[in-house]
DNA sequence: GCTTGACCTCAAGTTAACTTGAGAGATTAG
DNA sequence: CTAATCTCTCAAGTTAACTTGAGGTCAAGC
């Protein structure tokens, strides 16, 4: 019936199969391919042909992407592994090192988000004028421009 | 010398005072304003004014696209807080808790992954065919499409 | 009162991330 | 072999989130 129930060779996965597999359009992989996320053989006939470590490659992206990640960052962070092949202890690690950072930037401030707003609830700072969240007084008109309470540097309180 | 310096009404910041004090361009904050996500009164020449608490709005509305939150999503949370005056603490509990279950989702989908990359570097599994990240086996081709170790509900043991 | 630097509107352009469609070749069950 | 299903390329369209530009108005200092 399907293409599936042929006898598919493990790293001949054609992209009908790797959309099924990954939830992804055919076409999203296509152009994910274009872009160089992930690189597919060919076979006779010209047909893309992914192995199986491309479907983890691709789930890599969509969930990194979901997390609010740019394709341009997921490529950065992708393109010490190798394609088409399991990538090594030491590439992976070199991947994770390299991301870690923005991954914990991002959780950093994704919770000191989420601390500010329950805070606020509580706090009993009708007004907000002591909410830690805003800049009270203005003070980012006068030292510089863009929110930093949340965003930057600046330690709360 | 600049605007600034002149006698500014605290509640009827000019677009270009409120741009310099968010970081945010001129043009953004017009986009905005047009999507509803601020709101401006006029001053007997037809042009913008702002409170101040729309500062804070527009520094509420730069982190969550920074975390990768849509301008759509960021609408809905920030559509239950008034335009142009403080939110009471009511308005705000409100929108916080709507927003919390957002954040805390993304909080620990980001975590999950961070903590699957940074465990692949240590657990030895060198072809990574043990790794809690990857679906071992391609079982998401068996039970339904999409990642679903490190999105999914499915715990990571 | 005039100049200069904000500000205004409206239309069109831009980038990211894809999707859709046309027209044509490749694969495989029967 | 043939029909049904995939797959291919390439061009053009789409949505989000803005930016840029044209042409004109407003406001504050001298």
């Amino acid at each position: 019936m399907t293409p599936a129930s042929a006898a598919l060779k493990p790293n001949q996965l054609p992209i009908g199969e790797v959309a099924r597999r990954t939830g992804l359009s055919v076409s999203a992989i296509r152009f994910y391919e274009e872009r160089g996320l992930v690189t597919a053989g060919r076979n006779k006939g010209g047909q893309r042909r992914f192995a199986r470590s491309d479907i983890r490659r691709l789930s890599f992206i969509m969930i990194a992407q979901n997390m609010g990640f740019s394709l341009q960052r997921i490529t950065l962070a992708l393109s010490g592994l190798p394609t088409h092949r399991a990538p090594s202890k030491a590439e992976w690690a070199k991947m994770a090192e390299d991301f870690r950072g923005d991954l914990e930037d991002r959780i950093v401030t994704l919770t000191r988000l989420k601390d500010r707003l329950d805070t606020c609830i509580g706090c009993g700072c009708l007004s907000l004028d002591d909410c830690g969240l805003y800049n009270k007084q203005d003070i980012a008109g006068r030292s510089g421009s863009g929110p930093r309470y949340v965003i930057g540097t600046v330690s709360s309180t």
